[in-house]
DNA sequence: GTCTATAACAGGATAGAC
DNA sequence: GTCTATCCTGTTATAGAC
């Protein structure tokens, strides 16, 4: 029963409301109201607003690169690819703050831009690497025009999924189901696996639904 | 050689510094500054920023509203499809600015929500009587949950394509190529397409890149 | 570490002269 | 229609007491 500290309590709340009602949105005072401290508390601990985005951003880099080191030559299943993109969407989901006003973000914080690309560099890379595997595996078939352009969409739908999923089913920013994202992630690659593979992998992505 | 009135000189230039710069980065001042004309008489044609903001949603949606009037029963060719995806690619180039901040803007204006909810359901439903026409006419053999998930993914691509290429792509925001979209929706579309018309749609998707 | 008070500033918007 | 000057508000950030 220890009780938090103030510093990690802002980074708490702050994600929190970023995510809930948009980074831009959020004023200090609404983050020091919403935890019961004074503004000048706020500041003692952060020396600006754009100091508790980048230490938000410090973690979600972090998760990031931990997720997305994907081994280069291992055989990996169709199981654990899912298992894969569950994670995925979850940390998506976590700073979806990040991707709800991406260009406005990086724009105010251009430090971040380079990072984040980075990072969507890493994803695409983590797609290819897997697609790769299954291909080894004779799990699925595509040529390399093809392999290209389907690892582009996956990574544009890992980053807009969540907020475009937000935009058309429901007006509230608070809970989001990585589920879906899961799932049409899963029917892009659908199609270019042998058909042996094909059905398990329909089967599969109807659990996530 | 008739001289431009104010009144569009003012939505002309608002729209070019919001796709260029981001909506939430530009002041009134920086629009009337651009345009060498007051603050004051910018007020004088527009009560406020969000007024410019909301005609250049109306002639969005005016423009929207035409393309996507795709008729019911007809027969689509693939070339007509093509077509149509780059005149969509383009109105959507247009109004980027839109799509760049779209749950900030959507969040500050929202009036505007409404609106654009029903744009994306109208796209959505576009891209499903295409699909429908093609199944008719045989060149294209989808099951209907797969047909579901690829009339999203149209819609979510249509949407954040531009913001995703300018974003990994280049760093500024003065140009977008609406062809290398127009490519990515054709090589979503492609693994649906009957053997003998996959080729026909490869070949054209390749001109678009 | 936490508070209150307030400075400093930016952006949206108005008033009134020309 | 257009200008200059100015107000108002919200937001970031700091100073100094407790």
């Amino acid at each position: 029963m220890k009780k938090i500290k103030t510093r990690d309590r802002i980074l708490q709340t702050s994600l929190a409301l970023f995510n809930s009602v948009g980074e831009p949105n959020v004023t200090t005072l609404l983050i020091s109201d919403e935890m019961d401290i004074s503004p000048g508390n706020l500041y003692y601990h952060f020396k600006s607003k754009g100091d508790i985005v980048e230490e938000l951003f410090d973690d979600y880099e972090r998760d990031m690169v931990d997720l997305l080191a994907v081994p280069e030559d291992a055989d990996i299943s169709l199981e654990q690819q899912g298992f894969f993109l569950h994670l995925l969407f979850e940390a998506v989901a976590r700073y979806r703050f990040l991707y709800q006003d991406l260009v406005n973000v990086l724009s105010r914080y251009d430090q971040l831009q380079v990072r984040f690309k980075r990072i969507q560099k890493k994803k695409m890379i983590a797609f290819k690497t897997i697609c790769e595997s299954f291909r080894r595996q004779g799990i699925m078939a595509i040529e390399p025009e093809e392999l290209e352009s389907l690892c582009e969409q996956l990574t544009l739908t890992a980053c807009y999924w969540s907020a475009f999923d937000t935009l058309s089913h429901l007006d509230d920013r608070e809970s989001v189901d990585p589920g879906r994202g899961v799932y049409q992630m899963m029917h892009l690659i659908l199609p270019y696996l042998e058909p042996g593979h094909r059905e398990e992998a329909r089967l599969m992505s109807r659990d996530y639904l």
